[in-house]
DNA sequence: ATCTTTGTTAACCATTTGGTTAAACCGTTT
DNA sequence: AAACGGTTTAACCAAATGGTTAACAAAGAT
């Protein structure tokens, strides 16, 4: 591993767990094992190394997102695909959906440079597929974005919102484990069964 | 207003939009139009005045997911109730939900001060409503934490992640409101649909 | 061998930031 | 009006923090 590596995934492990205004370069040269100042031999200041270490993360997740947004499936396969490779993806990567929201909502000028990323998620293919089978009378009339947000609702949340839960739940790393893998199924079969005529 | 309430109100204001380590004292007594010794005269220090925001924060939110929890209502009419309330409720608060789900995963000792915290939602009592009510036949068998999970990640995410949804769906803060209050409703049909036998 | 480029470090610097202090302000009491 | 108490401020301080510098090491190139 070169020593960008290890400063990235270093600052991947801080800035994830303290955000951007709480991490410290200093704690990212210790979790690195090298001094600070290779950080700005490397990457030009703090805020250059979190847009690397935050498009990095956002650009692994998006594609994930926008596999329901655009294979050629029926939407019920869609949903059944999404839930599970959504879960399987981020139980991997359990910090990436509450540091994407936090920064997006700290740093609100970020949502404009995700806009324009490349694999930005885009729903409006899938948006017009949704309006397409109500009118063929496939699932039932609703609006379109409602339906997203449930999706993204039922299986993001738990994962942003993992502290909460786990201690409102009494439950331990591997029992939220073992709740989010049922929930890669049973997400969808409820999403399903309320749209499914 | 008494200063000590200004301040309070500013911290609020500063603290929800950047987040603990984020937010700076001076902007904090600028939003207050007061000297920052003030801050200190009125509080300890940054941390202590901290923890007041998210405390009151929190037992303002906190009521209203007991609501859900000790009512003596059915199921299906407890769910209504919730979705309907919480909704309304943050609706006013909007920053609430963002905030204390990150600053509870940026600081997870704060989980063990809101487990003793005397209206903490406590979520034994719905579990064992729920136990009941799938052993009686009136609803389909399932987790109950997995149905509290569903609850909760319908009506909050799309508090939490605010920002993203916004920027993904191109949507202002009017359409963003409208469709919350569509869910006040269209939530707990989705759920109810779901579990009713 | 030595020159050059790249990688790495300890020490340093400037600014920001949370927090303090001592004096001023102001309404109330005497 | 003088003394007193709580309130408020300008100025200040020490520590933390992001960033820089200049020297040093390692590895190729000539």
């Amino acid at each position: 591993m070169t020593t960008e590596e290890k400063i990235f995934e270093a600052a991947k492990i801080v800035f994830q767990k303290k955000g951007f205004a709480g991490a410290r370069m200093q704690e990212i040269a210790d979790e690195a094992g090298i001094n600070k100042a290779m950080l700005h031999y490397c990457f030009k200041n703090k805020q250059s190394l979190f847009e690397a270490v935050f498009m990095k993360a956002f650009s692994q997740l998006a594609p994930q997102v926008n596999l329901i947004f655009s294979s050629n499936e029926s939407i019920f396969n869609k949903i059944r695909q999404f839930t599970n490779s959504y879960i399987t993806f981020v139980n991997e990567h359990p910090f990436l959906p509450q540091f994407i929201i936090q920064e997006m909502n700290n740093n609100p000028e970020f949502v404009i440079q995700f806009l324009n990323n490349a694999n930005r998620p885009n729903p409006s293919l899938m948006i017009a597929q949704i309006e397409k089978e109500i009118a063929a009378g496939i699932i039932k009339p609703m609006p379109p974005k409602q339906l997203l947000m449930d999706i993204f609702s039922l299986t993001v949340f738990p994962f942003a919102a993992q502290t909460m839960v786990k201690g409102m739940f009494h439950i331990s790393e591997i029992e939220f484990n073992q709740m989010m893998e049922e929930r890669k199924t049973s997400i969808a079969e409820l999403i399903i069964n309320s749209i499914k005529k």
